[in-house]
DNA sequence: TATAAAGTTTAGCCAAGGCTAAATTCAAAT
DNA sequence: ATTTGAATTTAGCCTTGGCTAAACTTTATA
């Protein structure tokens, strides 16, 4: 239906989002010029797909915001079924579903879904839509700024940096960890974190990447 | 490296090779013009993955023999491995690896592959060629003109008509099936075989679909 | 062998999606 | 209030890969 380029623009959008997106940054997550971006920009308002006020900025129509939850859908969906089938790492994950998400059918999104059981999250612990573009409410929060001393669930991390995937691989944080946080560094708000007795010092630039929740 | 439009000329060029191929055949066969298909054959040319003489055809040349090789290794791996996990038809298999075969990354297919235990052969029977385009020696014969009561086993069926695909499946001709050739219509060809001591007629167009081999 | 038909190529057009350079608008700071 | 700089848009160009219509080869037929 859309183009390989429509749907990343709406993605990026949508990752962007909600507010009103600049074509400067929106350019930028593309690796695109501003004015590829401006010109795009124009192309999806006459779709339909996007609002956009001159010099103000762009933001998805409910029906581009519908589309792009579909390519996250497939995104999402493709990184779980290739780590459950291949077992590939969660760095690696992202970077392969990123091309197949465009060529993944409505037939072949049905069938994965399906041979996962329906999953409400992906391997980073992302939340998938549903088929039309449902999306649970997101209660989950930043580890920078959890609590001290209680027990904490991590629930997310980031999918698309595979270098702060890899290290927190190494040291053993993924979604599903059980950690502490016993002290943060008031000046660079570093935090140093207990998991299973080992103390570790996390940055905060990573930190703020990682979702936890109290539940466990 | 090459773009969808490059790879699904090679691999046209190769399924109708390795003859010269006509700009009309290969236009056919990509549902293009001629004249379209005359300008992707130059660019092609340019590249060095064609030999062209103007007016007499087209055909691959090592280079591009390589890379058709490439693209439908990842076809029919994709086609094992959606086959494998998700449990598709036969009659599904092609068009859904059609469209992902441009997107998978050399990692993937080495991960598919290795997951699959390096299969010789995809679930419609074609041979897979290896990683470096190695393709074994092809000895199976089309059923249309194979001897009379010879216990035979199938080994190939098209993968790209689905309507040809769920008349075999209909009828349990597949890969690994044994049948009898009972009697040859001499007029138009189609034959009267024996399967699990039911008795079928297969037209001559599709038997000259189907491949056997007399080993079992 | 001459001509018609079939196949192929060329010419010129189009849309998508990039780019650079120049013009415009907005915002921030004198 | 003006100026300056940053962000945005416009203008114009490029490549890819389509298309149609017209020209040109080759092949088949009369």
């Amino acid at each position: 239906m859309y183009s390989v380029a429509i749907e990343d623009y709406l993605k990026s959008l949508w990752k962007l989002g909600p507010k009103n997106v600049g074509t400067q940054e929106l350019a930028d997550n593309l690796d695109v010029t501003p004015a590829s971006a401006t010109k795009m920009i124009q192309r999806l308002t006459e779709r339909g797909l996007v609002d956009h006020i001159p010099y103000r900025g762009a933001s998805l129509t409910k029906k581009g915001e519908l589309e792009a939850l579909s390519v996250v859908r497939r995104h999402r969906l493709l990184e779980t079924f290739l780590s459950q089938t291949l077992g590939l790492g969660r760095e690696q994950l992202h970077d392969e579903a990123e091309k197949l998400e465009h060529a993944l059918s409505k037939n072949l999104e049905n069938a994965i879904a399906d041979y996962l059981g329906n999953p409400k999250r992906d391997p980073h612990g992302h939340p998938i839509p549903g088929p039309n573009g449902e999306l649970y409410n997101e209660t989950d929060l930043p580890l920078s700024d959890s609590p001290l001393n209680m027990s904490l669930t991590v629930m997310q991390v980031p999918d698309d940096d595979s270098n702060v995937l890899s290290w927190l691989e190494k040291n053993g944080i993924h979604p599903g960890i059980q950690l502490k946080i016993l002290s943060r560094d008031d000046f660079d708000g570093g935090i140093n974190v207990s998991i299973n007795n080992r103390k570790i010092r996390i940055s905060s630039s990573i930190a703020s990447l990682v979702k936890i929740s109290f539940e466990d």
